[in-house]
DNA sequence: CCGATCTCAGCAATCGATCTCATACTTAGC
DNA sequence: GCTAAGTATGAGATCGATTGCTGAGATCGG
């Protein structure tokens, strides 16, 4: 049981230790009585090959990191889960990278995954992402950002259609009556956050409405301040969009603290679709992201990356989940 | 950038290839002068030891595994962020395994990290913990699990005090006029889940009461039973203690959907003590477990296990976590 | 001033695999 | 039956580090 190398089973099978190895990893090239048998033998010591040495010597491993800032937000944990799933089916092994938004961290995790030969990389990031620093990475050249990034970039990336998914809740909210809707921000500086609220501001500019934003922090008390300025307002909107459900779920337990009731007193919606929301009180009527696609996808497009140089950017339809956390206006 | 090995930055320092492994290993071996003479050189490089032969080489790594369930459970996650933490505090660098509660799949880890020469590792379970089968593992001779074990049992564990914890949530309850009170199980098989019960089951039979288990299911949908079964009762309790805290959000959701709130109508409190419930509707009173401790403790553990053979069991101490999920009972 | 002791650095084997090259053995073609 | 073209396996260098051993200088006591 301790010690199992390439050579104990080599010996075990009389064969040679490039036998044993060629057994493994290119079938093809040894004879298939000789494979069967050297398989037969490593089954039967229980053998496996040492990835360690494996990446070593072949400058290439199947370590995936995937990098984010906080596995305690259950977006990042769902994104985690899915794509460990969606890694193994590859052949790949997910390791889960977490810097609490800390740029050196990130950096410590590119180095650590140079020197692993992972063969590339997924990034989940808290703030915008700084594609130059990225590129001073040799790493950096073979990750897949979970975000929109600047420019002409040329790191593939993959998003949820923003603007879309603000235009379904919107349109969700409206076809119940709503005309004074409101927004949180409360999420961190992606490309993401801000294209949300970017295009909240711009088309709930376009119905007769004005623009509301209750708060834009981006810390954990973002919804404690909307449920306080909501509070705090004579004719505050019947309706509240969150940015994600996270914040929904904070304004829903402030406003409810105060005798809010959602959504008899006030309609409230988030954005992400996140498991958790089902059981929520009310349940969250939100705008799902297709979180499982992201995964799939960001592998995919890792994997087209370091095959041909292709940057692709995808964007997947984001798709409307009404739940019990919206109704009609109180009359 | 690229291809930076030990006898790189040798050469580059003019010195030799061990002298170079000394200086970044074993400091007192080398001449100070000699040595900082390295370090600046491989500093100018940007360079840094490969992880990989490292271990290769010294048969010991500093890679630790946190074998866990499932990460989109917030005990799971927060467990994950302390000890990625602690880890990193002792030199370690935590790998987070999710195995879905397939034990194939935990087995398979157990071979990886043997593999990788990890020194110890950390399991979170979500059954019953097999003593036998884990030590049929090289690896499962240096693990420390979350959770009570059987017997005289040779594993390291950490807990928290179960039956302590209930005594709290029924004081509170107590103290607050309930004697009615209900319980709901709804996770799974683990010992900590069984001594929740138990606790329950024993200490509320010694109040004038019968003890009155809702649902004693491990699925998602444990919440919703009780909560249906609630409904159907003549006499219902006026309290619920949940077996932790995801299942306190699903019954109250559940109860919140046929318009019973809480406290109002019915206290319900949970058992974790997760950040999240600060944030749910109503924020969520519950039993808190000393996290961040159990993830250090687990860690100082393995390392004694490891150092001496000694097999400590630690039980912490649970806290009451006041919220606005419980009141009076109604009158 | 010489042998003994200590420091410090180089040498080379080693960890567990991969892979190119060389070699032995088939099989085929004429 | 003999050479040419394959096939299947063995030999050995290599990936990037570690470490016991060896030897060259430096230090020191007598």
């Amino acid at each position: 049981m301790a010690d199992l190398s390439i050579d104990v089973v080599a010996k075990a099978a009389g064969v040679h230790r490039s036998t044993v190895s060629r057994a493994f990893s290119r079938p093809e090239a040894v004879k298939s009585e000789t494979r069967e048998h050297i398989l037969r033998i490593a089954e039967g010591l229980g053998y496996t090959m040492s990835p360690l040495a494996q990446a070593l010597r072949r400058k290439t491993s199947t370590f995936v990191p995937l990098i984010v800032p906080d596995i305690t937000n259950p977006f990042f944990a769902e994104l985690a889960k899915t794509m460990t799933q969606a890694a193994d089916e590859r052949g790949y092994q997910l390791l889960l990278c977490v810097t609490n938004g800390d740029p050196a961290k990130t950096e410590g995790y590119f180095t650590a995954m140079q020197a692993m030969y992972a063969p590339f990389g997924i990034v989940a990031p808290s703030t915008k992402v700084d594609t130059d620093a990225l590129k001073r990475f040799d790493f950096g050249h073979r990750v897949v950002v979970i975000d929109r990034v600047d420019g002409d970039s040329s790191v593939p990336t993959v998003t949820v259609d923003s603007r879309r998914g603000i235009v379904l809740a919107l349109e969700h909210l409206r076809s119940l009556g709503h005309t004074s809707i409101g927004y949180v921000s409360g999420i961190s500086g992606t490309h993401t956050a801000q294209d949300r609220m970017d295009a909240y501001l711009e088309l709930s500019a376009e119905g007769s409405s004005t623009p509301l934003v209750l708060d834009s922090g981006s810390d954990p008390d973002a919804g404690a301040r909307a449920a306080k300025h909501f509070l705090e307002m004579e004719n505050p909107p019947t309706a509240i969009i969150a940015a994600n459900d996270m914040v929904a779920f904070a304004v829903i337990s402030a406003l409810g603290q105060s005798g809010i009731r959602v959504p008899e007193d006030v309609s409230v919606m988030g954005f992400d679709g996140l498991a958790l929301g089902a059981r929520f009180n009310p349940p969250l009527t939100t705008v799902r992201q297709p979180i499982a696609d992201m995964g799939n996808i960001a592998i995919e497009l890792a994997e087209k990356q370091n095959l041909n140089g292709s940057v692709d950017h995808v964007v997947l339809e984001p798709e409307l989940l009404v739940r019990a956390s919206t109704s009609g206006p109180r009359k």
